[in-house]
DNA sequence: TCAAAAGTGTTTCTCGTACACCCATGT
DNA sequence: ACATGGGTGTACGAGAAACACTTTTGA
């Protein structure tokens, strides 16, 4: 068997092989407004654009190690570029994207992936040590972005929208507890469109029925008549 | 700039690259069953093993060509492992899998696709010329794959599944014309679920309300009464 | 005339949407 | 007391589900 083995590594290495990244789109809302997190680039190309987090991946060749998994990889670089504890932070694959020419150095293929954080972190992120700084932007003032981060971006973001409904990523969102209106914020930022008030408070009302969320003690302080809160129940990956 | 991506080729050169490879779930619907494309591998690893058919991605490194864009080679592939005019069939792709281990030979990547084929043309796919055959398998009873074909698989089922109802990917599994009952089938081999041809049929009435479908002229030669006949109109690729 | 499938109608329930309205509270 | 946002009620319509029913054909 490892006579095979030998010999097929013998033929498949005529093919030629890419470079292999992952690329991140890192959302968090503030303000009511979804954003993602980018870094300025410190060095060619693209020097001092703008572009997602990302690196290459550790590959390996060894019978008994070929490196880290894709996923491995993603959490890694989450990790590193942010400088947060986000081991267990919600993280879904994207795609792959391998167009020739993205990259001008070379063939690089690049799996994209979106994570979520949760915006009582959001505002502690410090930035990789290769990028010169990481920024939370609004995907409304987005400027240009390097590579074909703009298309990665924007698959990313179809993405989250369609896993909203049917998975429990909104709870990413928001602190432990939260209002109903704090979530229905989530959604309209990540939607990108109103919902009304009445209607999602109904909709959240199954949820409470369904023993998904349960009352949580206190009460929010607001200038004005204070909301419930509530606390999501069951792990968040749904 | 030339000297900046020459110092970067050097540098990122240190990064060891997996290979690349592109693996297609090509599905087709026989006898109101949904049925996949298999080939029998002939050469180890899994020789003798039922797999996916697939291929390396040519990649290049010139600075002027970098080789075969992802979906190009998918489409190559789809063509050469079927030996039938499919260029322009309908290929999304499902996502990308790297763990390492996958393949014992070495660290390869593959992004897999799903592509679909209409049952008219499908008895007609004559298999590669590296598989020793190649054959339509209903999902129910499948075959150990070979690599990790099942979870591909499997992934690519339930992106077709996702996509039915908000895509036109029913109509490229009937023929030209074809009866609302031969769509029903479509749907209920792809959900896996049976429709009530009365709901169904009253769902098919708001797309011909919408102008998607038209009566074209004929009917079908029966045993019973005649269904009438529709045409899909417009690009299938909604 | 009979079976089989095409095609229609009906009823019920759920859910989204729009919108009016009451209620509690801090200022 | 009053503005503000929390929270409730209601009415309409689209559509899913279940199912009975009529119609049209070939055998």
């Amino acid at each position: 068997m490892d006579d095979f083995i030998a010999a097929y590594r013998e033929s498949v290495a005529r093919y030629a092989r890419p470079s292999l990244t992952v690329d991140l789109a890192i959302f968090t809302v503030l303000d009511s407004d979804l954003k993602v997190l980018l870094v300025e680039r410190a060095e060619p190309p693209f020097a001092g654009a703008w572009a997602l987090p990302g690196g290459f991946v550790r590959v390996g060749d060894a019978f008994d190690d070929q490196g880290e998994s894709l996923e491995d990889a993603a959490r890694r670089e989450l990790v590193e570029e942010t400088h947060l504890e986000l081991q267990h932070a919600w993280l879904e694959q994207v795609g792959a994207f391998g167009d020739p020419g993205r990259d001008p150095r070379m063939r690089i293929i690049s799996v994209a992936y979106t994570a979520l954080v949760r915006p009582t972190l959001a505002p502690l992120v410090r930035g990789g040590s290769d990028a010169a700084q990481a920024r939370w932007v609004s995907l409304t003032e987005l400027p240009d972005l390097a590579f074909d981060h703009a298309a990665i971006l924007e698959r990313a973001r179809k993405h989250l929208a369609g896993r909203l409904a049917d998975s429990g990523i909104a709870f990413e969102l928001v602190p432990e507890t939260f209002t109903v209106a704090e979530l229905r914020a989530v959604w309209t930022a990540i939607l990108g469109a109103d919902l009304d008030p009445g209607n999602f408070r109904r909709r959240f009302r199954r949820l409470v029925d369904d023993g998904v969320v349960e009352e949580a003690p206190g009460r929010r302080v607001t200038p004005t008549k204070p909301a419930a809160v509530w606390r999501f129940v069951g792990d968040r990956h749904g």
